[in-house]
DNA sequence: ATTTTCTCCTGCATGC
DNA sequence: TGCATGCAGGAGAAAA
């Protein structure tokens, strides 16, 4: 499941194969995402130049100059650039094909992803203008005073508070369980009943895993794969998550499951407070 | 204003 | 073996 680390191991796979290339055409195979896929992409996209390929949470933005191709891997996307006359897959929802004969092609079998694209600044679109920081910046803005701040009077458990992607991006269920493990926090506290201490560990922390799971080319469970179509490896890393039943890496203790919000929660009532 | 629930979708695991 | 059921979850939208 891609959350930041799947995102920025797709991004730096994908960058250096698409910035400097134009782009031929674009191939449609199915616009039913999780947003209609803006028709006359291939007459939009065709003849523009890629500059560059960045991030924004878990938002791909691929820069042609004039407009941006705002790309979402939702739950189960992936990206590859192949030859462009690969036989395509099923769930080969949408190719960007370029002009040397290589083409970014879009896997998405559950179809929550996106493409889409805007002619003004990405930052400004409807869906990224209000994300939260980037908590591997180095701007500052995402620290534990930051959490500390933002909690205040917030009821809700903290692991549903670290996943929303207004309060800070990138932290999807895996990281948000791992992370909390990592600061010793119960993922069931309110998220306003935490100390600004507690805060700091936790930042610490979320900046760390989200680190350590990029080194490894992230976390495949299921369908995530990079560029060249090869999984992560932060998987065998994994503190809790997935863990249920199973003693816990630091004090032996039964790693818990419950679930919150549709959402499992997984963590070690010994180590977690 | 904040929090919770619903919704989209398919593949895979489980159970009768 | 086959079918029904449930679960996985990013995140906006709607409901509470």
């Amino acid at each position: 499941m891609p959350e930041l680390p799947e995102v920025e191991t797709t991004r730096r796979g994908i960058a250096p194969l698409l910035e400097g290339k134009r782009i031929k055409t674009a191939i449609v195979r199915q616009s039913k995402l999780r947003w209609p896929v803006p028709r006359g992409l291939a007459r939009t996209l065709s003849g523009r130049k890629i500059e560059s390929v960045s991030r924004r949470g878990k938002y791909l933005l691929i820069n042609t100059g004039n407009g941006h191709l705002i790309l979402h891997l939702g739950m189960s996307g992936s990206l590859r650039v192949i030859p462009a006359d690969t036989p395509a897959s099923p769930h080969d929802h949408v190719d960007i094909v370029l002009q040397d004969g290589q083409c970014l092609r879009l896997r998405d079998p559950r179809r929550f992803g996106a493409v889409l694209w805007t002619t003004n600044e990405p930052q400004r679109h409807k869906l990224l203008a209000s994300l939260g920081p980037e908590p591997l910046a180095d701007d500052g803005d995402f620290s534990g005073e930051y959490l500390f701040t933002r909690s205040r009077g917030r009821s809700r458990q903290v692991r549903d508070f670290i996943m929303d992607s207004h309060i800070v991006v990138g932290v999807g269920n895996i990281y948000a369980n791992e992370a909390l493990f990592r600061a010793g926090i119960d993922p069931r506290r309110a998220a306003g009943r935490i100390s600004r201490t507690r805060y700091d560990r936790l930042a610490a922390a979320i900046r760390e895993i989200l680190t350590a799971a990029i080194r490894v080319g992230g976390t495949t469970l299921r369908d995530f794969s990079d560029a060249r179509g090869d999984p992560g490896y932060f998987q065998q890393t994994l503190m809790v998550y997935g863990r249920e039943g199973e003693a816990c890496k630091v004090c032996g203790a039964t790693v818990r499951r419950v679930v919150s919000g549709n959402r499992s929660v997984f963590f070690c009532g010994h180590c977690q407070r």
